[in-house]
DNA sequence: TCGATTTACCTTGATATCAAGTTATCCGGG
DNA sequence: CCCGGATAACTTGATATCAAGGTAAATCGA
């Protein structure tokens, strides 16, 4: 009987009318982001980090030599605007972890690379990361994180 | 080989140290929770609603008559922060949606109720709403739904 | 080759959120 | 009874985000 259930069994009692099994299942997909998230910022934090700024890093890092990508890459893999992106690699830039250059094949366009300071941080902040990543999972078993692995999975292919 | 396995290979190949499947497991969960609550949001939408509103107003709606709660009880039902649930209430009362009077058991407390017409609304809102969420988990089986239910649950009670 | 369309990125304006600080009220120990 | 600490909720200031609009460059079709 954990909080999503009491929820579940109040919508019960006033609405027996609805079908509610899917929301106790959105509900504690939602709930555990929320606290997986705050949980990591923690690990983020320490390398004065925060989500966004990670994502933006790990991405280029990811990506291998030479660690650059354009701001419209970077928008795809991250899945924000614009806009954000725009503000996000402003503030990564006066941080000094990455460089801009102008991209030579597109006038219109630029290359976001990673600096030395800024691979030299993402490569300490991702090994940190991952270990916090692992405890969070502690929970399951290997074979249980697996199949939750292979639901989530499914899930997500049916959506996107 | 979803957009997840991809990102997985590409740190296998850079730093075949890190281990990554957690990694996967908790990407697929962040990945899923935006895409279903994007699909979400378009069902609040159609009744003028967004997250934060349905939110409220759900969780008064099911505590049941007199619906009913303190500022201080949807903060907690509702895991955001005071000034947060200042700013919705506001927006909400605006809408006729809820009404404010002064608890007279408590002179620094509220109780926040629902309106006739935010009854009404919310119990629209909220059959649509369950009707989506039922969509969005069609692609797994009512077995499957319930593996994943009890998956999540296993792994949010650790860590709660 | 040239005009129209698309693309890349930035800018603007609005909004939601949080953390920290504030004020009024409550409660418990002396 | 009163005073200090706790609590309820609001206010303030900073930040992140998005949607929509703008500008310059690339590309495509005739």
């Amino acid at each position: 009987m954990d909080h999503v259930d009491k929820i579940l069994a109040q919508w019960q009692q006033q609405r027996p009318d609805l079908n509610v099994a899917p929301m106790g299942t959105l509900g504690r997909l939602k709930r555990l982001n929320h606290v997986l998230m705050r949980a990591m910022e923690k690990t983020w934090a320490h390398y004065g980090l925060n989500e966004s700024s990670f994502d933006v890093l790990a991405t280029l890092r990811r990506e291998g030599a030479p660690y650059a990508l354009s701001p419209s890459d970077l928008m795809a893999s991250t899945m924000v605007t614009s806009g954000t992106m725009t503000h996000r690699l402003q503030q990564l830039e006066k941080a000094g972890l990455i460089e801009r250059v102008k991209n030579p094949d597109d006038g219109r366009g630029f290359l976001i690379s990673l600096s030395g300071k800024g691979f030299a941080l993402i490569d300490e902040a991702v090994a940190a990361h991952t270990e916090t990543q692992a405890r969070l999972v502690n929970g399951l078993s290997d074979k249980q994180r697996s199949q939750l692995d292979d639901l989530l999975k499914r899930l997500l292919a049916g959506l996107e």
